[in-house]
DNA sequence: ATCTAAACTTGACTTATGTCAATTGCAAAT
DNA sequence: ATTTGCAATTGACATAAGTCAAGTTTAGAT
């Protein structure tokens, strides 16, 4: 069975056996449409990666609006970077969109293997290090690309975001009004 | 004497015997205004620190125009993170925008450093937790202020850029038109 | 000190996206 | 099945920023 957690690691140069001790560290946990993985000033209690369904993560902005800054579907993991290796409190609220069952690994066995098996940390800093690149893209795009642009490059990454998220949330995540979303897709659609 | 370097290591929770080892690997190399202390396409030779000047960091974006990803002034890390961490040929070029004189530990030195001391790999992970931080913030505000207060807000955080930078390297980090921030700045000026 | 190329400024006009307000659609709860 | 409230659509208009093209200034090179 080729399942989610190996896709996840296959990548991380790790031998069988340390495979086998990652993956044992996760068990699945389920959350209903709507329920917070994370709250507002929670502090993260462990790590997961999507088994089945979609979630958000949105911050409140400066003008006291919800911000979408993070969808994640199948095969992606689900960290506030800051709130878990740190253990502050959360600045952002990670809420599942769908019914959704993710793979865990409770804060302390996390730290565990992070003391205790060196290639995880290397693959923690690989990660970390993917994602401070993949967020300077995102603000490149953000810069040069219009919104249509943007939305289009969401659909082929995300296409289940696409189709399943509320667009409001769509909307915030590129960086638009959900006005202008509307009108971005009816356009779009009477182009065909 | 309270250097810079002192200070850029003052919280990373290092013991005395530890702070001299970390000191000691830095020495000070000199570049002139114009040269590049990592080329595109080049493979990060170390890790900088900012003694005296200003530079940049940029890209090519997709309409093959330059954009200035990071300006960095006395006191910061100087880093391409994924040509340094993985030695992978970098896609920004970093750029002195002044004579200055940075504090350097070379790749091998510093590579020895993370495997050392324990304490030096999880300072630089606290630094890449932040810097995560820090581009989700700018993210945020890339998408929820104007150009106006993004100007505003560079000048209050960097004012040696907004002083000394090139106007057209400040207008494509904060994501405008060269005219545009020509007349910001002329109309912020009027209000006065 | 002079020259030259690049950087900056400005005007006139265009375009993308925002704002506000009125409907309409839809999904969860009773 | 009906109600209720949030989500989405749409129109009319406002605004921030872009585009293009013409000048002007400035910093380096000679």
């Amino acid at each position: 069975m080729t399942d989610i957690l190996t896709l996840v690691y296959q990548n991380g140069g790790f031998d069988e056996q340390e495979m086998v001790q990652i993956k044992n560290a996760h068990y699945a946990v389920r959350f209903k449409k709507g329920e917070n993985i994370l709250s507002f000033g929670g502090i993260s209690d462990g790590y997961y990666i999507v088994k089945e369904g979609i979630l958000r993560s949105y911050v409140i902005d400066f003008n006291q609006e919800e911000m979408t800054t993070e969808f994640y579907c199948q095969g992606d993991i689900v960290i506030e970077v800051v709130s878990l290796f740190q253990q502050k409190s959360s600045e952002s609220c990670i809420q599942a969109l769908s019914e959704v069952v993710l793979y865990k690994i409770p804060f302390p066995v996390f730290q565990q293997l992070f003391l205790s098996l060196k290639g995880f940390s290397d693959w923690g800093r690989n990660w970390m290090t993917e994602e401070l690149f993949k967020l300077k893209q995102r603000h490149i795009h953000m810069i040069t690309q219009t919104a249509a642009e943007r939305y289009l490059k969401l659909g082929e990454e995300k296409p289940d975001i696409i189709q399943k998220a509320p667009l409001k949330h769509i909307a915030s995540h590129l960086g638009i009004k959900n006005t202008s979303l509307s009108r971005l897709r009816r356009d779009s659609i009477k182009k065909r």
